[in-house]
DNA sequence: GCAATAATTAACCAAACGTTTAATTAGACC
DNA sequence: GGTCTAATTAAACGTTTGGTTAATTATTGC
């Protein structure tokens, strides 16, 4: 005589805060890993990240990781691709074409520093990723590369600042874009070692808020003719 | 009978460029470990190295690594201290009190700027360790973890350039250097990043050498009263 | 030359890990 | 309600990997 299998029920919580449901719903289960997969390669990188963490944090069996995306560079990728095309695309929603040009450059300052203060997950697996040489992120499809649309309306506000009087001449578009970027995107990657070196008061509410004001500072008083 | 084992004489050469002596010797073998490790390490990360890949690159036995940094993890520290040490240890030689200020802060840029270039294990092992949280170059001894020297040239700096009339008030020391660092740091970190939405000109000796301008622009335009 | 010790080696091991096999269950469709 | 298929599961597999054992060889001090 055999015992009939006892099909065991999940409770409504598993891992990082996934919840599964009652029912089968692939499309569920497939984000469910994505987001659990984020965390852990954002907190691990590629090679420290482990596929049984993944999958308990979706609470999915690790099959359905393999069912889903293949292995595990494949997800890593597609976490890649999801994380980096999200900032793609706010990026490219900014609507910078304001009258003013020292205040659409403040606005695309101000978008930076709140984007990388609220996404550390794109910090982490850009850094990792930067570390790779950008291997995986250049087999991410659906992923917009090139900056060259923002690059040429930035290249506009400052001709129309130029001409406003209101902006030196002679800056480098793309030199400013990177510059606008490095100045939020360091604070926040790495501000681990920096507490270390300037203690815990950097990395505070009061820390950040005056990072947030002195970014802004230093591209406006750069830009002042 | 039993034959006499033949003792393997290694060739002069093993894995990346070490130099295998001929004769013992532990402090060499030693720095080769770590050398070695330095290089596997920045370009993988603690958890993608291999203990394989260090010994081949060392020309050392793998046993090796356990005699003299007992484990993985400990020779990465080790890798880390070195490394971070090294470049605090140039920084707080430079002198800066020049007489004039703003020379004295294009030295700081330009240094930073030229370090970052030609040290870009420390780039990836820094990126590495953020990711972690510092937790690893927490646990290296003999680091100075204060930046507080630099903070106090720093700061006498800007006071003097404000009494001289040729920097604007108001300037934070930390806030400064922590940008100066930025400008320079994100351009190398993120390079494989950028790359990828600038075009490889971006990564080419005249990228870097208008990069390096542009950062001395940015901060000493910023600086201007 | 001879111990004693330090440095080095080859072979091995157990655990961790990514991946797969094969079976099972839930839902859709008729 | 029976059939078919997609979603899910448990268990195992084979390899990779960090770490260890135990023996061997070179060097140093006498």
């Amino acid at each position: 005589m055999v015992s009939a299998p006892v099909r065991k029920r999940r409770s409504a919580r598993a891992g990082a805060g996934a919840t599964v449901p009652a029912v089968r719903d692939a499309e569920a289960t497939r984000q469910r890993i994505l987001d659990a997969a984020e965390s852990e390669f954002s907190a691990k990188g590629l090679a420290g990240a482990r596929v049984d963490v993944i999958a308990a944090g979706a609470g999915a069996n690790k099959r359905m990781i393999y069912y889903y995306f293949g292995n595990k560079e494949n997800l890593y990728v597609a976490v890649l691709e999801n994380a980096y095309s999200h900032m793609r695309r706010e990026e490219s929603g900014l609507s910078l074409d304001s009258v003013d040009p020292l205040a659409a450059i403040r606005a695309l300052v101000l978008f930076k520093f709140d984007y990388y203060e609220h996404h550390p997950v794109l910090i982490s697996l850009l850094n990792a990723e930067n570390v790779h040489g950008a291997r995986y992120l250049r087999r991410a499809r659906n992923v917009t590369k090139l900056y060259m649309p923002l690059v040429n309306t930035l290249s506009r506000i400052l001709k129309n600042g130029v001409k406003k009087a209101v902006i030196r001449k002679g800056i480098d578009p793309v030199e400013l874009y990177v510059s606008i970027a490095a100045l939020s995107y360091f604070y926040f990657s790495n501000k681990a070692t920096l507490s270390n070196a300037f203690g815990r008061a950097f990395d505070s509410p009061a820390g950040r808020r005056s990072r947030r004001a002195h970014v802004v500072e230093v591209i406006l008083g750069y830009l002042r003719p």
